[in-house]
DNA sequence: CTGTTAGCGCATTCAG
DNA sequence: CTGAATGCGCTAACAG
């Protein structure tokens, strides 16, 4: 029984042997064999450490060179408890918002020569939960993630340990984790007002259910400034599909106390709007004003062009991957995390009743 | 000295005694240890090998859960060749094209429970190229790559050794790769000819450089259909800006031979044709009828909604992520690659001239 | 059905 | 300044 295990570590070694063309990807004890050191030299050559002859660091880079040598990735994260990788977990990617978020964060990741795993998790609890899971699992030194509804996310502080986390766009609830939000409710405040200013006095809102964070922020804007002014509230917060949007804007439109302009939560409500909108026949402004939140790409080819409330998606996804590098030089926790708030932007086009030929935009 | 390392050995296995309630993450001997039987055994439950008795699983299952243990990932990967991660490397992640390629990607990669290492390569050969060697190192099992400038990139079979590669929207040189596209050039000819079958003969195009192969392709297919015709071709290829196309359409419709119609060739540069239409008044389709390629979300609501060349970028990324898998379930390349060619849509709205009311699509 | 042994490729000891 | 030994957590290959 001896014997076989000999011949076993024999046909090992024999098969380690050549070590040189075969498919087997190089590793460090090749290039340390070639340049004649060992494993620890090559090692320290590679990390820069500077305790290494100029003479030998030189014989090990041709080596690695000959023999193409990158280190293993894997090995090294397993062996030295750092992955250099993050995750990134977003509901959508299709969403534009969404994207440009996770577009900021992978380009602070490359800054830091970190890799990002990515994830979407449709706004699913379960989807999110099992994500962040996973990437714990893969060992990332960080998370950074856009929470899903607010009151079912089911990230909470144990399940990550010691692993920082950043949330962004919408808050955590538990307050020991930092998160980057932007000025949803004064934001929005400030748009009705506007419309306010206008001279308008029945102002609907149209948005998604108020379990989602950011629409129930911006709700609250809505109705603080309705109430400020001495106006009726006028929500409709179920805008789920194009449909069910047209059957609300067309009974709003069509009843009593008709608004004379509207405020959208996002630009996916928004499309839906237009859509009515057109459906039915109605001229903006003139008929009735439109205002949005969220800024897009095309906002000023629609017809008219849209006075939205922009949000600075990629400044908001820099400034949560900054933060989370942060935590991770520092490897330690807060007790209470940072609340980062990022103002936005009033951008005032046409559909709003304004005349402007081009984009005014207020801080 | 013997003492030494014995002492060393000793304080070690101290250390690990405890293994409960400290910080460190529970391992698999752990839940041996506490499930009372071996690694393996533990190992064989949870990748559900069948050679374990119901009752000894069932007692391991129990540890595993009292541990809360999660096996290491990492570790998993380092030791079983298999990194259970799969690359993605497209140029932008803020352009809502290859937003939603990724998103296909990302989906499908969660119904395999692969992780996706994302980067943006921002059209750089040498960030995509740094890129793609950096997931090599991660020992992803396979790539997703939008390529950038065809003739640029640097992305070679030989770099990528036996890790299968898909590249999707855009070719590779190397025809061993497999390659999943639109119908760019047929595409693009079929928009120009209903453009031609509206009665225009002076038909424009703008885009950007034909170093890009989607840009060259869909210039090729607008030069055959005015060619067809007997049509004189009328390209500016270097709208690299607003600022840009607005001098350059200018030139065009303040000049001689003044195009009747145009057709961008992304939405980047339909913005900024749009938005130079804007600037110099030209009624759209009336003085200058429109059309692009790429259709966006907001296409209905432009004024006056845009016609369009249909390209489908979610089906794209599913279908590259797929051929992708299938390659690394097989675990064998082709000598020469798969070529996917998907077809697109016109959907025509009225930028075009038509007067459809809602969007007629075309097949 | 279950346990033992060994090693994936690297970096952290410690000893020269 | 350099090298040898050791083990990170896991699983393939065997041995019982």
């Amino acid at each position: 029984m001896m014997e076989s295990r000999h011949d076993r570590v024999a046909a090992r070694s024999r098969r380690r042997e050549p070590a040189q063309s075969t498919q087997r990807k190089p590793t460090m004890s090749d290039v340390a064999r070639l340049a004649g050191v060992g494993t620890m030299t090559v090692s320290r050559v590679l990390n820069g450490k500077a305790c290494v002859s100029a003479e030998t660091a030189k014989r090990v880079q041709a080596a690695v060179e000959q023999l193409n040598y990158r280190p293993n990735e894997l090995a090294r994260a397993f062996r030295g408890q750092r992955s250099r990788s993050i995750g990134l977990v977003i509901p959508y990617l299709f969403d534009p918002f969404f994207a440009n978020c996770a577009q900021a964060v992978t380009a602070v990741a490359r800054e830091h020569a970190y890799s990002v795993i990515i994830t979407t998790s449709d706004e699913d609890p379960d989807t999110e939960y099992a994500a962040a899971e996973q990437m714990l699992q893969r060992h990332v030194e960080g998370l950074v993630v856009i929470p899903s509804r607010f009151r079912q996310t089911r990230l909470t502080r144990a399940l990550f340990g010691k692993t920082p986390v950043v949330a962004f766009d919408r808050p955590v609830l538990d307050p020991s984790i930092d998160v980057v939000l932007v000025q949803n409710t004064s934001g929005t405040r400030r748009m009705v007002e506007h419309l306010i200013e206008h001279g308008h006095r029945r102002i609907a809102c149209l948005g998604l259910s108020r379990s989602l964070y950011t629409m129930n922020a911006r709700f609250l804007g809505y109705r603080r400034a309705m109430q400020d002014a001495g106006f009726k509230e006028d929500a409709a917060l179920g805008c789920e599909s194009k449909e069910i949007t047209l059957s609300i804007l067309k009974d709003k439109l069509y009843g009593k106390d008709t608004p004379t302009a509207v405020i959208t939560f996002n630009t996916l409500v928004a499309r839906y709007a237009l859509s009515a909108i057109a459906h039915l026949g109605v001229k903006v402004p003139s008929d009735l004003a439109f205002t949005g939140f969220d800024d897009f790409d095309l906002a000023e080819f629609t017809s008219p062009p849209l006075t939205v409330v922009r949000q600075p998606a990629q400044e908001m996804g820099q400034v949560a991957a900054n933060l989370l590098f942060e935590r991770i030089a520092r490897a330690e926790l807060p007790r209470t995390g940072n609340r980062i708030v990022l103002p936005v932007e009033i951008v005032l086009r046409r559909s709003c009743g304004c005349k402007h030929r081009t984009p005014v935009i207020i801080h």
